[in-house]
RNA sequence: GAUCCCGUAGCUCAGUUGGAUAGAGCAUCUGCCUUCUAAGCAGACGGUCGUUGGUUCGAAUCCAACCGGGAUCGCCA
């Protein structure tokens, strides 16, 4: 578990509570805080078989004597019992309390400020065809990871890259000029993007055609596959692209243009913002002056009329940086932006890549290369490597059409969210504008949820039935218990103002109060820990712990209803906590919670 | 073939410097709305943690081998 403010109190005492009672020292590191089971009383455990050979007795003499230290030394710690090894700590109320005053009156997921800038590539479409699933994990992923990271105080430059030229858009182009009798969005109500991946499937069609007829004349399928004239049509409309062709480019802008209004729309829904954009059109130049500039140094080598990498004493292979013809590979490309960007932001300290696994090799290579060539920044790159999102039906494949559209699964949770929200009925004097509201916060917490629960780095099955589900370990669950809250606390208004907690004789929690409390308490540390490790699957875990802890509470303790003033207090202060926390730690996520639902 | 990732309940997933009787959700079953939002709560059922060895006082967690699934290894992007 990462480590808390508690921690911090209790390692030292823990420490002084070794030397003076067997006069040895323990090492920081040797001692860990856990979490006391729930079937045991207390708080926090610390477990002192590893600790028996340095004090020489048995297991329970030793907790025994560390527990009474510290009960007599660290004012928090009110009491201890000890079972087998297991020494657990019980944390006075008067802690607690305080705790729950500062949780519910400032904001516990508040970072002071690092004063370190952290770039965040979190998109890299194609322009060929429209996003799909596997993007929108991409896009949530690092979105959140942004958040997460701005939350802990560091400043992000969110960046997508979009790779608008070559062969792919010429593919849709050149179909789009042949059979799309000048179709466009305007004219057809088609999405921008829609209407690009459309004549980018038109020419699969084409060029498969193409090589059946090939095939059937005899010429043996490889070849046909080379020499299918739609395609040579196409890799020629790129030389003309490169040669900057005025047609060509008029052509490309304007599809490219068509895209972009179709992705902005996606993005707009989803929630999604970029700082900057990079554009492959624009980078793919770079990186041939570095290669060029590192064979001389003696970084790269020449073989065959190419340059090449060897990193074959990293357990890696030879890899071609320029051709023959010494034109650039993407690894080339991927260099030169890579050095753009430090020169760009010369007080970047991190640059993350939120790109799939698939690519994995890619960016080992990519990072031991600007190693090579002797970039001090070159260890402050990362590779956010996630996993493939899979079917109840299989992979996703776009020839087998298996593909998940991003535009129509996010229309498909927000039909849910409405179905479901109107069966129950509980918003008659919301208007048709405020409902349709709701309906997207519920339907995209449901599906950002979803995908970010799992752990970024594992591959994830994707069950469309589960993802529309509102109830269970879901978004809209969390939401429902912010919107609860939030009733609770706007009926509590008056009362509140007139209630004096300073009246409050009673601080025993209940054991209800004292597990949500427990769990809003370890809350930053959960924080900081997935900034560092860059996953919001931990942070959505524990949103859900505590939310659900927080039911549990409300359920079975009277809150306004309670008579104590006192003890109503301190409950609103829970209840605002949490709520609090809950909007924070959704905030982190990019999903948005609902005053009422 | 080489390298890397993954394997936990019927299904989807937590379980991260090795610690107590491995936890949630879904599904199935049983209770709880004249009380603060039942999108909820309480409970039941459900496990050879892929297999076999090893290290350790202690292994889902570390190591090895094997089995099963996936990815990558192009002068493609």
């Amino acid at each position: 578990m990462s480590q808390d403010r508690l921690h911090a109190l209790l390692i030292p005492a823990l420490q002084r509570a070794f030397q003076d009672s067997f006069g040895t020292p323990v090492e920081e590191r040797a001692l860990v805080l856990q979490q006391t089971r729930a079937e045991f009383e207390g708080d926090l455990t610390i477990n002192v078989f590893p600790f028996l050979r340095v004090t020489g007795k048995s297991p329970e003499q030793t907790a025994q004597a560390i527990g009474e230290h510290l009960v007599g030394h660290v004012e928090v710690v009110e009491r201890f019992n000890v079972v087998k090894g297991f020494l657990n700590l019980v944390i006075s109320d008067a802690y607690w309390s305080r705790f729950l005053h500062e949780a519910a009156s400032s904001d516990i997921l508040a970072f002071p400020a690092t004063g370190a800038e952290v770039m965040v590539e979190y998109a890299s479409p194609n322009t060929n065809k429209p996003l799909h699933l596997g993007h929108l994990r991409n896009i949530f992923l690092g979105w959140s990871v942004s958040r997460i990271l701005e939350a802990a105080g560091n400043k992000v430059i969110k960046v997508q890259v979009i790779n608008d030229r070559g062969i792919h858009i010429c593919k849709s182009m050149l179909a789009w000029q042949r059979f799309g009798n000048g179709e466009t969005p305007a004219s057809s109500g088609l999405k921008g993007d829609k209407l690009v991946g459309k004549y980018y499937v038109e020419f699969d069609k084409a060029y498969k055609q193409e090589v059946d007829t090939l095939v059937a004349t005899g010429v043996p399928k490889e070849e046909a596959e080379k020499q299918a004239p739609i395609l040579l049509e196409a890799q020629d409309m790129l030389r003309q692209w490169e040669a900057n062709d005025p047609a060509v480019r008029a052509l490309w802008e304007k599809m490219n243009g068509w895209v972009y209004d179709g992705f902005n729309a996606t993005y707009e829904r989803i929630g999604v913002t970029f700082d900057k954009n990079y554009y492959e059109s624009q980078t793919y130049v770079l990186g041939k002056e570095d290669v060029l500039k590192g064979k001389e140094r003696g970084v790269f080598y020449e073989k065959d009329g190419a340059v090449w990498v060897d990193n074959t004493k990293e357990g890696l292979d030879e890899k071609v940086l320029l051709r023959r013809d010494g034109t650039s590979v993407y690894m080339t490309q991927d260099i030169g932006t890579a050095i753009k960007r430090f020169e760009e932001f010369p007080n970047l300290k991190k640059l993350i890549y939120t790109v799939g696994n698939e690519q994995d090799y890619h960016f080992k290579v990519l990072f031991i290369i600007l190693k090579k060539l002797g970039f001090a920044w070159a260890d402050e790159l990362f590779h956010l490597s996630y996993g493939m999102v899979d079917l109840p039906s299989g992979k996703m494949k776009s020839r087998e059409g298996t593909v998940v559209d991003a535009d129509d699964l996010v229309q498909e949770v927000v039909d849910a969210a409405r179905a479901v929200t109107t069966e129950l009925g509980k918003l008659d004097d919301f208007s048709d504008e405020e409902k349709a509201e709701l309906f997207e916060m519920i339907g995209l917490a449901a599906l950002k949820y979803f995908l970010l629960k799992v752990d970024p780095k594992k591959r994830m099955l994707f069950d469309p039935a589960a993802s529309i589900d509102l109830q269970g370990h879901t978004g809209p669950f969390i939401q429902y218990t912010y919107a609860r809250i939030r009733s609770l606390l706007r009926k509590a208004g008056e009362a509140a103002a007139e209630s004096d907690p300073a009246s409050s004789k009673s601080q025993v929690l209940l054991p209800e109060e004292r597990v949500v409390l427990k769990l809003l308490h370890q809350f930053p540390a959960v924080l900081s820990e997935a900034a560092m490790r860059l996953d919001p699957s931990a942070l959505a875990n524990h949103a859900y712990e505590l939310v659900k802890a927080y039911n549990g509470f409300y359920q079975s303790v009277p809150v306004l209803k309670e008579e104590d003033e006192g003890k109503r207090s301190r409950r609103l202060a829970l209840s605002t906590a949490v709520a609090k926390a809950t909007k924070k730690a959704m905030w982190c996520l990019g999903i948005e919670v609902p005053e009422r639902m």
